[in-house]
DNA sequence: CTTAGCACTCAAACACCACGAGTGCTAAAT
DNA sequence: ATTTAGCACTCGTGGTGTTTGAGTGCTAAG
């Protein structure tokens, strides 16, 4: 693979997308840093696209970069800019004073991020899903009726009410909210399971009868915890651009929880994901940039752009990079085990 | 204004919104209902567009219905059909068993719309508004940690996490349950304003201070159950039809809870409101056929269909009707202090 | 190996035309 | 006085042909 070769594929996919329009070789010759003629950006680009990085949409037309182009321009040829300070400051301010809520920050960003690079931002917080139980609490609150508080290690709290068959006297509540201390207490939210239910269910018909809708409301609620939510900011943005099917943009919008796993299954560090590329993703022609933010150490949450596939990727990294390392800095220099703004 | 005149109007209606063309005089001659010719026709249907029912798109066609159109069609002439027994039975099978939660059997309800009709179904529930505080729990959970749990009549419950400066040791904190318990049970959760809040939080410091986290904490949940949930299903029906502009859709969809006001001031029984007519509402050329449904008398909830303007409203607005009115008699049929499904 | 030149291709833009649905108006019919 | 038939007119729609120009591949010269 020619190194001219790959410079001017990077040139294509710049062109591309910065006009939107398939570029032709004399638009690449153009350009300054390109020094050869034309004649020989048409030899090379036909090269190019026998090797399956460009394509031409018909005959007499300039060539667009294919997946294949995209993601050898991404993982390879693009070069990144640094962050300004003034840009940084920017972002900063954006993401609001110091006293902001965690969930508050998040959205902060992604309000900022689709502000910035006019797509839509999505957020997804993976933490719950690795908590473990701290405190459980059972609430009578009228007659036959309970309240269950569950709240997690990572300041989640849900709660759920729950209608018995009987009312329970004080000792046997007072049993019941010990037997659940002793028992669930440091539990993993994604352990406790339909077998633990049965179990738990087992054990304690034992002592009395019809506990069971008690313990059920609590499965349920860290069944809950489990789904973690996606949240999807500026989603109107991507009806703009043409390049993507619209159907599927509001089917994405409104089933946006269907594509969790996708924001969250990556490794550190910033990914680009093609939505042609991952089975699961619904939006044909788009792309999906995200990193993950830290807690303490601990992945808590993604962060990302979703955009056609044409986006500014050059622009829209850094900026996914440094708001994603700025919440992880921020979530971790306070105290690590801060629950102020979770409620569910 | 004639009668003949009257008449066909209703037949231009119903003819744009069977076919979705402007509709012509021969068209509408060809009715069999219609006696007169088409030049007759052509007459009325002048005078009918001075008098600014109806409208031409351009000068060689057809006639379409202006919103005056609409509006007079709707509240005068539309005859509406009974539905019969098998629809009944359908739509019965469709909300599910007697056994589904009161949120369920509105969803449910919300489903059966959206296929019946090919529409988005819109629900919000203005309960929790109008309920007042059965029960506050203050539950402490860590260093300075406190988890607040607000419980309506209405049986919605929320919680919240709060971080206090200092602990507060057993009396205090039983003093604080004391004093909550003799000066909101019973409040309006409406009520629960900000002047409440300075009230409170004054009459607190005397005895001790800084418990306004907790104090201002209950008032934020109370606010957050005054601004009730708009649901949206089948959003992306509204994007096959084409008279509806579909950045606005989204930006609806996106941002419906800004809507919800419009859900709600409404008389009982079924309303019919234009997106152009209402100030705030987004969808420009869109039409939202609402109705309300109560348990135990007092209005529990709104549940409607958005489509574009030319819906079937013959068809739809039985099915609303229908549907909010086996809501209201399930739901006042059964307990009517049921908290079983609710939970924030 | 690169470049200039040239013939070729093909989508998009434009102009043109015929069609037909629909109208308004006038004059005859009821 | 109202309704109807007839007719000339309007104007959007859809099909066809033509032009244009950007872009290509190929060839031959540098």
């Amino acid at each position: 693979m020619d190194d001219r070769k790959l410079k001017i594929l990077a040139a294509v996919v710049d062109e591309y997308i910065r006009t939107g329009e398939p570029v032709g070789s004399k638009a690449i010759s153009k350009l300054e840093h390109i020094k050869v003629s034309a004649a020989t950006i048409r030899n090379d680009m036909a090269a190019l696209e026998q090797m399956g990085y460009l394509e031409q949409p018909h005959t007499s037309a300039g060539r667009v970069p294919t997946f294949m182009g995209y993601r050898l321009y991404i993982d390879e040829l693009m070069t990144l800019p640094e962050l300004s300070d003034d840009e940084k400051q920017r972002l900063d301010a954006m993401l609001g004073g110091d006293d902001v809520t965690e969930e508050l920050l998040v959205q902060n960003a992604a309000a900022a991020l689709t502000e910035i690079t006019h797509c839509a931002a999505v957020t997804v917080n993976t933490a719950p899903k690795f908590s473990v139980i701290s405190k459980v609490e059972v609430i009578p609150t009228g007659k036959r009726l309970y309240v269950i508080l569950l709240i997690t290690s990572s300041g989640n709290i849900k709660n759920k009410a729950c209608r018995l068959e009987f009312d329970l006297n004080h000792e046997q509540l007072e049993f019941f909210r010990h037997y659940i201390e002793e028992n669930l207490n440091g539990v993993s939210v994604s352990e406790l399971s339909d077998e633990m239910f049965d179990k738990m269910v087992a054990a304690l018909s034992t002592y009395m009868v019809s506990l069971s809708p008690l313990v059920k409301g609590i499965c349920e609620l860290s069944e809950d915890l489990r789904h973690q939510e996606l949240t999807v900011r500026g989603g109107e943005k991507l009806l703009s651009c043409d390049d993507l099917d619209k159907m599927e943009v509001v089917r994405f919008i409104e089933h946006k929880n269907e594509f969790t796993d996708l924001l969250e299954d990556a490794f550190s560090g910033i990914q680009v994901k093609f939505g042609s590329e991952t089975g699961s993703f619904a939006i044909g022609n788009s792309s999906l940039i995200v990193s993950k933010y830290k807690k303490g150490g601990r992945e808590a949450g993604s962060l990302g752009v979703i955009g056609p596939m044409r986006v500014d990727y050059k622009k829209i990294i850094p900026y996914v990079d440094y708001l994603t390392q700025r919440i992880s800095s921020i979530m971790s220099g306070s105290d690590d085990y801060d629950t102020d703004e979770k409620n569910s």
